[in-house]
DNA sequence: GCTAGTATACTTGTCTGACGATTCTGCTCG
DNA sequence: CGAGCAGAATCGTCAGACAAGTATACTAGC
């Protein structure tokens, strides 16, 4: 039995951590949408290779967190109104299926119920990042505990781009975190009864309450855009 | 100078067209499942640099098309029992949305129509690859024809994992083609006439057919091997 | 003859440096 | 004032190199 000498919980690798690094800030938006990202300015900011830099740009291309063509810079894509509508119709197909598949059986996952005390912890401070985070948990958990590797991966990728959003509008919430946790308690309870049609429907409601507050932001920006 | 100007119309760049090619290879069955693929192998068939040759095999790697760990060389996967189920179920939550969406605006889209003609005169001469080819058109068309460009990014990786275990298959292909386009045919005919409800059912039973036809034919060669 | 531990070869991760190709930018010229 | 051209910035691809990890073969000891 070796003893503690490996990071074991860290990243494996210098891509690995940089493509992470490079993630999260595109997901908190703390790179604009809109903003350039060339591969010396990535290289440069953590003094790696240009080859590591453009792996890690390839990846997040691949995801959908950035936008290249070839020969161009890759930017952080600013979400219009469609592509906030083909988002929710994706999101939906695929936590419609995992919802209906947990109620068959009747299975709560533990881990949503975890995310959903998370996010009540940070309703009370305000905490927005560390809400928008519990959210994507939640929803998480609930597609991870159907159990099906595939259906989690084409999760991780939807929900990068909705996290993304997220962080974008970030100035600008508008709900109260309560009326989300309610909505997740009612997708839980329906699932826990093991009531397929009943947690499909509450998990499409919920739904487009998230996407109805995404549009009415993007289109109060743009309309403060155009009165400046 | 033939050998370098044929890339000049299809791929845009050199890395595109040594991805599709490899991809080609891989999903026809043309290098056999639990083959290794290192990066220097690659690099020598086609002449290109090793660091070109790993973006390609990483790329694959994110779709599923080759397994790797760090440090370790690439192969080619063989789906298991549990693999093909996964994949099917995953398969089968994207298709049921597709065909719904199109059942509820009764529009059969005409590239599908066309796969079903292809696959109609693949039938008779027993060209294998050609039915796979048709098969996997027509559904790709099916989802395509949504106009949901996330769903047919999800859709387009799933497709690619089937494409592979079907080319894997290939000498021991058990059913009469004829059988599938019926099935498809009967899938169309429920969207023409705007039951979405019918669509999707048979979809399912259609989908089903063609897991259990996989997993019959690997339980087949297992006990093969076992006897040998 | 067999197990165990080490030495070696193979493969990948990452870096440096370089050159041609393409896109963008700004400037000159009509 | 617009259009075309030159230069700069950026990307695509390559070559070569070294370190680090993995798998394999070989030797030593029982």
């Amino acid at each position: 039995m070796d003893g503690q000498t490996s990071f074991s919980l860290g990243p494996s690798s210098l891509t690995e951590a940089l493509y992470e690094s490079v993630r999260k800030r595109i997901v908190n938006g703390e790179i604009a949408p809109g903003e350039k990202l060339t591969e010396i300015r990535i290289a440069g900011e953590y003094s790696v290779a240009r080859p590591t830099a453009k792996a890690c740009l390839e990846r997040l291309t691949a995801l959908g967190l950035l936008r290249r063509t070839t020969h161009k810079t890759a930017v952080v894509p600013k979400l219009d109104e469609d592509d906030i509508r083909d988002l929710y119709f994706s999101r939906e197909t695929v936590e419609r299926a995992a919802v209906a598949a947990l109620a068959r059986t009747a299975t709560v996952p533990q881990a949503a119920a975890r995310a959903q005390a998370a996010m009540k912890a940070a309703a009370g401070d305000m905490a927005f990042a560390s809400q928008v985070e519990a959210d994507i948990a939640f929803h998480s958990a609930l597609v991870a505990a159907v159990g099906s590797r595939r259906l989690s991966r084409m999760h991780e990728v939807i929900l990068g781009e909705v996290h993304l959003t997220m962080g974008q509008f970030q100035a600008h919430r508008t709900t109260h975190p309560m009326n989300v946790v309610h909505e997740h308690d009612d997708i839980l309870k329906a699932i826990g009864d093991g009531d397929p049609e009943r947690a499909q429907q509450r998990l499409a409601h919920h739904l487009d309450q998230a996407q109805g507050r995404l549009l009415g932001q993007l289109r109060r920006e743009r309309s403060e855009e155009a009165s400046a």
